[in-house]
DNA sequence: TCGTTACCATACGCATGCGCATTGACAGCG
DNA sequence: CGCTGTCAATGCGCATGCGTATGGTAACGA
């Protein structure tokens, strides 16, 4: 009577624990996935999870890497294609600003720094990333110490966005300032 | 035998309390702030605790509300006095960059956005220190819309730049690097 | 000197959350 | 038809952390 009155359910697979896992972190951050709530989520109880992991932590770290080697993939995947490298930085900008939903487990992730798990994962795409900016800015001409720097730059400026926004409500801003906002950062942020 | 083996103690105000909260804060972060380990932090148990607050609670937002009115009120002082906004301008850039630790509890504060205690005093906060930018870059003759603008980027910037080297090690540079890269950023976010 | 106040200790109840052990259900295959 | 491996439910022990109750003690004033 009680049972299966979602969609219509059969077994659950460590793959499934793992999305579920991801969702979670995404809504209310990294503290927030615990393996009985995640299993009430589920419609199971937590005598299944410990069949698929060790532990929670097992859990955690499954669900970080299948989001390193997806979600973030293809965030680069996306924009790689374009070749012109100042049209391609200011694609990175007017994205990131659009999409701020997708970036809600970067955003989740960022308040777990302290975590030993979190940690390592969260150095590698940062890296990833701020080298990926440096590529851009060489490209587009600029001189390789100063690429280095306004990448840096550039990803700090990213990453203090995201917390303005996505935890503080802080722009508050009408759509028409906020394009005007983002245009103003490519304008300042991507040479001439 | 086991007492007061700490500095000469005698009894504790409140205020002894809501200073080693924010201690623990800075060091730990905000769910760090646990009573009892507190308690045992200064050398007794929480039955001192509850005599001088309510509840947990009570204690964060008071030790909070003296950060913000103290720390967090100076740090401004300390740059309002310069005249020129242009060098004002760069004097915060290098300040933050130099004085990175005095910024470890709003660093912590920023990962604890979703704590409804935490998360209307940073509104508040960074307002305020919004707010300031943007006046100085009004000051340094740049149009409105714009002054705004910048002021967002710039302050984004530096949230960013908290994350990025106090939770991760980011930057990993050399001091002349890093000397490097807070020139070039105030190169890149100060109007000539 | 005696009582009051301010501060602290001890002990408990309660809730949450992890991890483990045991048992049960069910499918596929021989 | 029964065996075996896979997945899930139940229940327990343990630890942590909050909040409360109650009792103790040192300091100070009257």
């Amino acid at each position: 009577m009680n049972a299966r009155q979602k969609t219509e359910r059969t077994r659950l697979s460590a793959e499934d624990w793992e999305h579920g896992a991801l969702e979670l972190i995404a809504e209310s951050g990294v503290n927030a996935l615990a393996v009985e709530a995640l299993a009430r989520r589920l419609g199971v109880t937590k005598g299944s999870f410990y069949w698929h992991f060790r532990n929670r932590e097992a859990l955690l770290l499954a669900a970080l890497e299948r989001w390193e080697q997806h979600d973030e993939a293809d965030v680069l995947a996306q924009i790689e294609p374009i070749d012109d490298p100042r049209e391609r930085l200011r694609e990175i900008f007017h994205r990131v600003a659009r999409e701020v939903q997708s970036h809600r487990i970067y955003a989740a992730l960022l308040k777990a720094l302290d975590h030993p798990v979190v940690l390592p994962l969260m150095t590698r795409v940062s890296q990833r990333r701020i080298q990926f900016l440096t590529e851009a800015y060489l490209q587009a001409a600029m001189p390789p110490k100063q690429a280095g720097h306004r990448a840096r730059l550039a990803y700090a400026a990213f990453v203090g966005f995201l917390q303005l926004n996505l935890a503080l409500g802080m722009p508050r801003l009408s759509h028409e300032e906020f394009d005007a906002y983002v245009e103003h950062v490519a304008e300042t942020l991507i040479p001439h």
